[in-house]
DNA sequence: CTGAAAGCGCTTACAG
DNA sequence: CTGAAAGCGCTTACAG
């Protein structure tokens, strides 16, 4: 490959100039040089190495990502999205995959930190992730969902608490008095704010609540939907913490010959596109994600994912079919 | 961070001892300075900046991958397969998403090559992607769809006409005579796959085809078929060429109130995880996505790929519900 | 405005 | 077995 050198040399000058021209900058050349050096360059096709760059200049102009599953339709649509914010300040997107896994979950951010990102921004499959290698290396990191106070990063991320509600009120309004709450790993700090948001909408309503919970895997909620359908009392109404797990919860009510809504009602949380596809199209809660991948990249790069800042985006309750008709209208 | 410098100073010894001893060679290294050696990386948290070992080495340990679209569940799939499969020999995969738009693949191939991966895993948006700038290069590339003869890279993929062939039988041999072939854009070298083999099982038998195209999206195949299927003398069966254009298939079947199989049968391509969950589950030809990763590794690692070779792996045909009763057994 | 030189943090022949 | 030094390809003060 042509390096600096070899550009300096055909143009007759430096390799200090051409590091001038190709960066505009930070210091002037003259109209001729300039023209000469940006000639030669383009007649030997050179690109500069952007590791011998990034070693001198101190930025990579990378982001990390790291999400438990690539291959969950929501983390696929926030990676493009955070993908497209970051390429439109000329920054690349590195997308690392934990797989769900603890503890590939620290070698991705590990890898990330031995290649300088500039920044990253993290999914956890952790309620209090291990920060220190980002922090001992100086990297910002914002963090895409709600984690406890103890965690020394910053967040962005809808108030799952107020969404929940919002989706379980649209239920009770139904008038279904009997519903399940399709929950995530009982312990983590997501599912124990649909678990507050979804008991603030029904216990005043009178409603009981039966909560399970399954894997994010959509076979997963479709096994544990399976058993809970097939008895006679099952509940009217599914409230889901995702909508993957709202698609195996449509399986299983296909599988058991039930119909929804008409039998059983069911509710989604993420609204990606396939949402509007499902049998039923699915009632869900969509997350912003352009905007979230938007501020994301913001936060991390003016330096305000400093500390433990902790915002907030709104959120849109999309109603369907899944949930029964409107009655209430 | 702390350098090489700070561990060979606190261990009483010099930067390329550290480097031998953090690398386990090219040079033996005394046990009792090994030790110290490792003590005081130890004890200053000592992480080699990758930046400047790929520098001086001449290796990244990282390959790209570019994908049309990483939201999709295949690509999806695809990505943490290779993950896995560079995980396995330490390297890291750096995933770009070309959004389906050969200007965008374009740069992203660029900013891998400006970041001299050591390799690239490449599923165009193009038949005849521009791989100048790989070639340039030097860096190994390999395709993962069949392309015209005229491009010069190897590629590994299943015979996507054998499949199709495959598929298409499969509606035959169940009486269908009216079969619409659901097809991507017509002038791909996939898609002239998917029509030969379709036609190839269906001419004999005197079958009727019907050629659509649609975009690769879920949405825009759910729109074409709802055009399609509202006609009275609409296909009773519906060959695609991807299991999202059979999930939008199903959707516009759901719409019309068209029963699957009973009234519409289908089949997908691709065979991913959710096509056993979709209503009905989906008949669908599985590619060995692990098979393809692996493969495509060992290629670009062993300079296999070097030249214009076209290897194939086997296909699965996955027989489920969407195409109708298992009436020929 | 421009050139010679140091430095980013590694690796690897080259001498001992 | 180990140290001093050159080199990977850039960027950026430092002198002119």
């Amino acid at each position: 490959m042509t390096t600096a050198r070899d550009v300096a040399q055909r143009a007759g000058t430096s390799t200090a100039v051409v590091s001038y021209v190709v960066n505009n900058g930070p210091r002037n050349v003259s109209p001729a040089t300039r023209e000469r050096v940006l000639q030669a360059a383009r007649e030997l096709d050179y690109r500069p190495n952007a590791l011998a760059r990034a070693l001198s200049h101190g930025r990579t102009s990378s982001v990390g990502l790291v999400v438990p599953d690539i291959a969950n339709r929501f983390f696929g649509e926030l990676a493009r999205a955070l993908e497209e914010a970051a390429a439109a300040h000329g920054d690349l997107l590195l997308i690392g995959d934990s797989g769900l896994d603890p503890e590939r979950e620290r070698s991705t951010i590990t890898a990330f930190v031995d290649r300088r990102v500039d920044a990253v921004v993290l999914v956890s499959v952790h309620d209090t992730p291990d920060l220190e290698p980002l922090q001992q290396a100086g990297i910002p990191v914002v963090l895409l969902h709600p984690v406890p106070d103890s965690v020394p990063a910053s967040s962005i991320s809808i108030d799952y608490e107020e969404a929940a509600y919002a989706a379980a009120t649209h239920l009770v309004e139904h008038g279904y008095t009997s519903i399940a709450l399709l929950n995530g790993p009982a312990d983590a700090a997501g599912s124990r704010q649909h678990r507050n948001g979804v008991h603030r909408a029904t216990d005043a309503a009178g409603v009981a609540i039966t909560e399970v919970s399954s894997g994010i895997a959509r076979a997963q909620a479709a096994q544990v939907m399976l058993d809970l359908l097939a008895r006679p009392d099952h509940p009217r109404a599914v409230y889901c913490a995702t909508d993957e797990q709202a698609y195996g919860v449509l399986f299983a009510c296909h599988r058991l010959g039930l119909s929804v809504p008409e039998q059983v009602a069911v509710t989604g949380f993420d609204g990606t596109e396939h949402s509007a596809y499902s049998l039923p199209p699915l009632t869900t809660v969509r997350q912003p994600i352009h905007d979230i991948a938007r501020r994301a990249l913001d936060m991390v790069r003016g330096g305000e994912s400093a500390g433990s800042r902790h915002e907030t985006v709104g959120f849109e309750l999309v109603v369907r079919e899944s949930c029964g008709a409107h009655a209430e209208r």
